[in-house]
DNA sequence: GCCAACGTTGGC
DNA sequence: GCCAACGTTGGC
């Protein structure tokens, strides 16, 4: 069992849109970086723990809780030409993204970014590192212990 | 809107 | 395979 930490434009899809939607679930469409899309495809599996970011934001932080709810399967968006995530280089032959089911099991207070950087057990999380653009990154178990327990003292 | 950091592209 | 140019991400 591996935890991961995905990030979302909440403009594109929302922790909100996401509970909206039937089993409030969705595909993770739109990756477009082979490092991400190769966590997706190697190394998630359902079930896995997944703290919901959102990002390009006014307050950019952790927002929701979720398990990754399919594996990997083909991202229809590539196909599509109308589709702003539209790749001329991927056929249904071959397809080049990706993307993993993510199901939200719940809504949290905003645990921000910057919450996140002021946390000394959480300095060597991926999404701090200097630079980091990656969408999604890896999180260890003490880590995603330590932040349960910042969502659970938030939430009271 | 700025810009640092990083990924991708393509000429050579 | 190098690397300059360009594009993108995402916090501020």
């Amino acid at each position: 069992m591996n935890y991961w930490l995905m990030k979302s434009e909440p403009s594109e899809v929302s922790v909100d849109d996401v509970l909206a939607s039937p089993g409030q679930q969705v595909d993770w469409f739109g990756v477009r970086n082979y490092q991400a899309r190769n966590f997706m495809l190697r190394d998630m599996q359902v079930g896995d723990g997944v703290l919901f970011y959102h990002s390009s934001c006014a307050q950019p932080g952790i927002v929701g809780v979720a398990v990754v709810s399919h594996l990997a399967l083909p991202d229809e968006t590539q196909f599509d030409p109308a589709s702003h995530y539209y790749d001329p280089k991927a056929t249904r032959e071959k397809p080049r993204w990706f993307c993993v089911g993510v199901r939200v099991l719940r809504k949290t207070e905003c645990l921000s970014l910057q919450a996140l950087r002021q946390h000394p057990d959480l300095s060597s999380m991926p999404l701090l590192a200097r630079g980091n653009r990656l969408s999604i990154t890896p999180v260890s178990a003490g880590q995603w212990k330590v932040i349960q327990g910042l969502l659970q003292e938030s939430s009271n």
